[in-house]
DNA sequence: GATCGTACATAACAAGCGTTCGGTATGTAC
DNA sequence: GTACATACCGAACGCTTGTTATGTACGATC
């Protein structure tokens, strides 16, 4: 019946934020108890006192970060406005994945370090894939809407539409995170409009297209040569 | 003057192998000297005598599966023949990235494990960031040529070509390596399918879409309007 | 056949790890 | 004022880690 004197949840939310801290500066080689402890100020009996274990300690951590992903972190979704649909919601989801500011730069390497972690346990790795899903369904929502508003190409399921923009922004991020320079916050854009771009383009088109470009068969031959013009 | 008993390189190369087995088994948190030891059955003494670090065996072993990668491992390429050129050959290229078998899936576990290590050490980030500045600009000159031989629509330069198309194939790893089941080697192959199927259609078509549907403008509406076609 | 590197095994090392635990200070409840 | 949680600190525990040092078997050289 004793009343929590300070604010128990709030005070793991501090924990967590120093775990992303330290994840962002060292990595998960560099993720000890007592590192997270002195970015705290604290010792590491404040954190077995929140945790019982390093790795609930961690999966609250990632849980929380992409919590607040998700309600908070979405500049690109909020300038669109709440009620934004369609394309134009599309294209702020998938901005807001992009490590187009520190911020979410360092949001991006928590989640790439992570992967290293989760692909070895089998509960982080059930919650990374629950993660994409949602995320997948989510773009794939925005897909179907714009879909419908005849602003995406309709030739071609959602969920296949909402699997390959996931992709191409997550191998964005990956990139970006290695090569800042290469890809500043203009390119990623850019690139990201660019693949936009292309499946806004209406369908008639491909069919128009000259005959002696018509790439597509040749390439879902999978193995075999696409061979263009054969002439027997 | 004493002239090696046995095959020092290959004695190395025998140790990187055993470290993408630990690695691919337990990722980077398990990859310690003496489970590399008694994985090749043997001490840590071995190791050291190899190896100056902990370090250098690991870069070591990411280096040579890096070559192996780009020198044989490689079946799309190959099946592609030696001399393929153009879209078959960038599609062969990027095919050899996605995990669409069991050893291909251990070598992009291992990929994407080092990306943590990666961020964290300097000299390994330098690395990776070479690796696949490499590949881009392989990727690039295959664009290039597809391009020339009028393959692949020539409004975009290779280099972006090949920054997306990585970035693609990337995401598309992590996202099956998560979720094998809903990503199959099929699912893979016809999303990059898909993917190469626009990047191959040809400008001209884009400039004739309705007006009405032109997203273009909305789109970047948020940042920098990369408008197209303005009046004035 | 003595000498000398190579090629390891074996053992020990200090450092650092996650976790456990006793202690204390501080608030609330009765 | 007594009782009792909560909220930590501080230290210690046992274990694992990368690294180092020592020892030895062995093939090549002269």
């Amino acid at each position: 019946m004793t009343p929590a004197r300070g604010d128990h949840e709030a005070r793991r939310a501090e924990v967590s934020a120093a775990v992303w801290r330290v994840l962002t500066a060292r990595g998960f080689a560099g993720l000890t108890l007592r590192a997270v402890a002195g970015e705290l100020g604290a010792t590491t009996g404040l954190l077995t006192h929140y945790f019982p274990s390093k790795r609930a300690l961690l999966r609250y951590a990632l849980d929380l970060l992409d919590e607040a992903h998700a309600a908070r972190d979405r500049p690109h979704a909020e300038a669109a406005g709440p009620d934004a649909e369609g394309l134009t919601a599309l294209r702020a989801a998938l901005l807001d994945v992009l490590p187009l500011t520190p911020e979410s730069t360092a949001g991006s390497r928590i989640w790439v370090s992570s992967w290293d972690a989760a692909l070895t346990d089998p509960e982080l790795a059930g919650d990374h894939a629950a993660r994409y899903q949602r995320s997948r369904e989510r773009i794939a929502a925005f897909a179907r809407d714009a879909q419908q508003r005849g602003e995406l190409r309709t030739d071609r399921g959602a969920e296949d539409l909402a699997a390959a923009a996931q992709g191409f922004v997550l191998g964005l991020v990956v990139q970006a995170l290695f090569a800042p320079e290469q890809f500043p916050p203009q390119r990623q854009r850019a690139l990201l409009d660019d693949y936009l771009t292309d499946l806004a383009a209406p369908v008639e088109n491909a069919a128009v297209a000259a005959p002696g470009l018509d790439v597509a068969q040749g390439l879902t031959r999978s193995t075999a040569p696409l061979r263009r013009r054969t002439t027997s």
